[in-house]
DNA sequence: AAGAAATACGAATAATCCTTCAGCTTTCCA
DNA sequence: TGGAAAGCTGAAGGATTATTCGTATTTCTT
């Protein structure tokens, strides 16, 4: 009722030789550079294979599509991320809010480091959003809470925490979504940030003292 | 360093005649029709003509360019959404903080009932979303909020106050967002307001009550 | 009723973009 | 060393789109 066809967006083909893994490096970081200085609407192959050094013919060699290549580096930004938030989240030398507090920090932090190219990203995203390979990709990060949850909320039924935890994410990717949109001076990180980091804390602390 | 250059968005011009009004008010509905069945990517200035049963030529009589055509869909619904919402924050019969979940839910509601429309509206963000005209309309929002803030939290800290004020609207609107995006149940909309409201309410209380 | 103004039309213009493919070069392997 | 496989190239095809403008039609004014 309302999108394209999900484009094949699966890797075309593994480099055999050594001399491929070269450009498609190439490609991923020329790539990420025209996302940043020329926007989601000026991403084109063609830009990204001149950039890179290559000829677009090289570029479908290893990317079927457009939608494939910026899948890929969704898919490379979410991984970091997630990981990040992994090594947060299961860090026992901090109590459970102490890890959110710090969790949300560099959430958004690192959602500014690199606003442009999320900015355009995100922008872009209806022309990948819709393949079935993303799916996966997003259901790693809500493990990973999954469990946090479960320490920091042991006595609350498991619906209420595990909406918990999904809503506490949502906010998190969407509000960070909106931060990488605009330029932000250090200064209003910090504040939003922290206020952000309240409102989880003041939330999970309701869910966990009832009444 | 990342956008195209803003379009000019201001109407192109006021119709004099009464025949007119009706294309203007036969284009916005088309206009809308079509974001939803085709998406974002398929929005044309030739389909909206089309499904309006005028030509393109009589479209560009009345909106600059495609941006144009957009923003005022987009400045349709909030001045709409923005009216619900001052009409729930002014409602004295109600606590501050019942206000508060009154307005999570109708937003929530709000935003779902016409999921397609707005999430294709978000998809074409980055087509309007830099037109100067746009601040305005953002601000209009913000200003019920500040004196419905006031109200619930007289003592905090005229700072403090307005991040929390911010904060709210971002998350809102951003999770509403979010919420347009994919098809939801009854059950998932009902259960996620819910939560929001709680998360909003529990920072409510911990910013009233500090400690 | 006649001229002026407003409105309507839609083919044509001028870009832009994604993707393919036929031919060429480099590397690998027996 | 010679043939096969892998990799590289970039011009060309095929499609889509935003917007204009010369012309035709309707309405208003006097």
């Amino acid at each position: 009722m309302m999108q394209r066809p999900s484009p094949s967006i699966s890797t075309r083909k593994q480099p055999k030789q050594a001399r491929a893994t070269e450009p498609v490096a190439a490609i991923l970081q020329a790539a990420a550079q025209v996302l940043a200085s020329e926007g989601a609407q000026r991403f084109t192959t063609t830009r990204v294979a001149e950039k890179a050094g290559v000829s677009v013919g090289s570029l479908y060699q290893y990317f079927p599509n457009k939608a494939a290549l910026l899948f890929r580096l969704q898919s490379d930004e979410w991984r970091q991320t997630t990981e990040l938030l992994c090594c947060i989240l299961e860090n026992v030398e901090l109590s459970p809010l102490d890890r959110m507090r710090t969790l949300v920090h560099a959430f958004i932090h690192s959602e500014c480091e690199e606003a442009a190219v999320r900015g355009a990203l995100n922008d872009a995203a209806p022309l990948y959003r819709d393949a079935p390979e993303a799916e996966a990709t997003r259901a790693m990060a809500y493990r990973s809470v999954e469990a946090f949850m479960r320490e920091t909320l042991p006595d609350a039924p498991d619906p209420v925490r595990t909406l918990a935890g999904e809503l506490i994410i949502k906010t998190l990717t969407a509000v960070g979504a909106d931060f990488s949109e605009k330029q932000r001076t250090a200064g209003e990180i910090e504040a939003y940030s922290e206020a952000l980091a309240d409102m989880f804390c003041a939330y999970l602390g309701s869910l966990g003292h009832p009444g």
